[in-house]
Parts: structure tokens; C-alpha cells; sequence
DNA sequence: CATATAAGTCAACATGACTGACTTAAAGAC
DNA sequence: GTCTTTAAGTCAGTCATGTTGACTTATATG
């Protein structure tokens, strides 16, 4: 116990502490995966399903393009889920306004329907964790949670609340 | 902007504050586990791999068993990546000291340095995430990760280093 | 001795990722 | 008005990682 503060040791505590960030992240993510996982088995859609109803979700009117480049995958792989999407009617695709090329997409009520049955989940989830952590816990997570991705986070601003 | 503290703006505000963090938290997963995924490649290893690789290097003489209830996957699907971990040498196996059933993990001197390889790129991520947020936000993030995580994350301590 | 447990195995299958090559339609540049 | 680039989709093949189900082997335990 006569070294605690040297630099060896220090460096042990760091590594220490940063395993333990680690795990918790694994754990964290193995959880909250894992519980929308099994409702979407029951319409034969898996995680990729999720994020493509996820983000379109969040932002309506996306373009394809746009969703890669959140997802960080091939549009090989993007467009066997989203085609799966669309044909089962929980996703619709219209043209861009101004770019005739794009395909924006829009959920469907059936699929505004299936996002918010595996939000609501992911909802309780977060809000338990929030509550039991307090406000300035969650300011802390989000802190570095930012610092542990690539780069800022893209805004995915809703589209502002149309009428008056 | 009459109505910022009815009931329903709350609720809104409270939807938008858990989104941002089930974004966040994709996005830092997502590059967090992007980077390894990369030297891995080079082994013809892949995250599953890697994900066996830190739980034993964590804690070294874990039994198959113990890893399986931390990865929550099929012992198959196990078997399949420890097979190949051992076959290349990067972990060793050996029965248990007081069950002869049990295979003891353990890593050898090419699995550690494999793993500390991958680790070295992750601390560094945790290192300016943790640097840039503080002290305190740091704690948040621990707090709020324990919380999203079905049960509270066993121990994982590592046996008391031996030795005078 | 009977049963339960730790681990492994064989087989078949689903999902979600990848590369590479190619097409179509529309936008933008000159 | 042609040329080039871009948005999107397609076809084909492959790989990694997960699943279920049935079974074996060795050892521990009641």
C-alpha cells in the first residue's frame, strides 16, 4: 500500500477505470438490444429493420443516402431491409422535390405504429435508467457518449412542426 | 410558445431527451466497435473474437460456462470462435482445479498481445471521451450505463495478483 | 447408482454484413 | 446538348455470427 500514487500505478487505475467504462458500454448495449430483438422476430424483421424504422422515423422524408451515411453500411445491405420494409408497407419511398433521383422515405402508420411498440420499450428502459442516475448523471452520459463516436453526431433535426 | 410547460410538452421533451440518447448511444457503440473490427480483419478475427479475447484476458481462468453467461450467446456459437482462438494459439485451456469437467480460459503470450492491441485503440477513444467531459460526467456515464443493463454487471475482479 | 452439470459436437438455417460489377434515371457542368 | 457525376437499385457470391435441436462424453453430486 506505499505506492498508490505512483506513476505505475496511477496508470493501472486508469486502464482499470476504463475497463470498467468498457463493460458497462457491452452490457448496456447487449441489454437494450436485445429486448426489441424479440418483438421484431415476431414479424420477421431484425435489427437492421429497427434502425432503418428508427431513423426514418426520426427524420420523415430522408433520403436513402442519407440514411447510409448515419447507418455506416453498404446500400447492398441497406436495401434488402429497406425493399423488405416497403413491400410489407411499413415504409413509403416518393420522389425528392427538387432531386428527382431520391427516393424519400416516410413511415407508414403501419410502421409509425411498429416504432413506437419498440420505442415505448426502449423508453422505459432509458427512463429508469435517467431516474435512478439523476439530471446530472444523464448530462455526464451524454457528454461522453459524444466524445466516444467518430465525429459530433449529425443534428437529425425534426423538419420544424408545420401550422401556426 | 405559450404552452412550454403543459403536461404533453413535457412529455415531449422528455421523448426528445431519451432519443438523443438512443442516438448517441448507437453512435458511439458504432465507432467504438468499428476500429477493432479493422485489426481484426488482418487475423481473420471479428468481434466475436474480440469480445472472447477481453472477457478472458479479464479474467484468466474463467470457465466456459461464466463466459457464455456474460456474452448471453448459444454455446455454439461460442464454441465456434474459442475453437478457433485455441487452434491459433491465442488461448489455452486446462481443466478445473476442483471440476475436471470445467475448461479454464486462459490467454497466452499471443493472445494478451493481441489483446492489448485492440484495447490500446478503445482506451485511447476512452481516454479523450473521459479527458474531455471531466471527472464528473464520467461517474454520469457510469451511473446511467449500469442503469440500461438488465442486472447490475457482476464483478469480473481479477484475482488478487500473487506474489509477496 | 442415478441424475445433473460442463463442455463439446454435428447439422441445418437465418440475418446482416461484405465485395464487385452493372443498370437506370436524373442532375449538373461545360 | 452532350458529357460526367450522382442517387438509387440490382444481381451474384461470400463470410461472420447468431439461432434451434439432438446427441455425446466426462465428471460431479445426491
Amino acid at each position: 500500500m506505499t505506492d498508490l500514487k505512483t506513476g505505475a500505478n496511477l496508470l493501472f487505475l486508469r486502464e482499470e477505470e476504463i475497463r470498467q467504462g468498457v463493460e458497462l458500454l457491452f452490457y448496456a448495449y447487449r441489454d437494450f438490444t436485445g429486448e426489441p430483438d424479440k418483438i421484431l422476430a415476431r414479424y420477421g424483421f431484425g435489427r437492421a429493420h429497427h434502425r432503418a424504422l428508427y431513423f426514418v422515423g426520426r427524420k420523415p422524408g430522408m433520403s436513402v443516402s442519407e440514411l447510409l451515411s448515419i447507418l455506416h453500411i453498404t446500400k447492398q445491405s441497406l436495401s434488402r431491409v429497406l425493399k423488405q420494409l416497403v413491400d410489407d408497407g411499413f415504409i413509403d419511398q416518393r420522389p425528392g422535390d427538387h432531386d428527382r433521383r431520391q427516393r424519400l422515405l416516410t413511415l407508414t402508420a403501419k410502421g409509425a405504429a411498429l416504432e413506437r411498440e419498440l420505442f415505448v420499450r426502449q423508453r422505459e428502459r432509458f427512463s429508469r435508467a435517467y431516474r435512478a442516475a439523476g439530471a446530472e448523471a444523464v448530462n455526464g452520459f451524454r457528454k461522453v457518449l459524444a466524445g466516444l463516436a467518430d465525429e459530433p453526431p449529425p443534428a437529425l433535426a425534426r423538419p420544424p412542426i408545420s401550422g401556426k
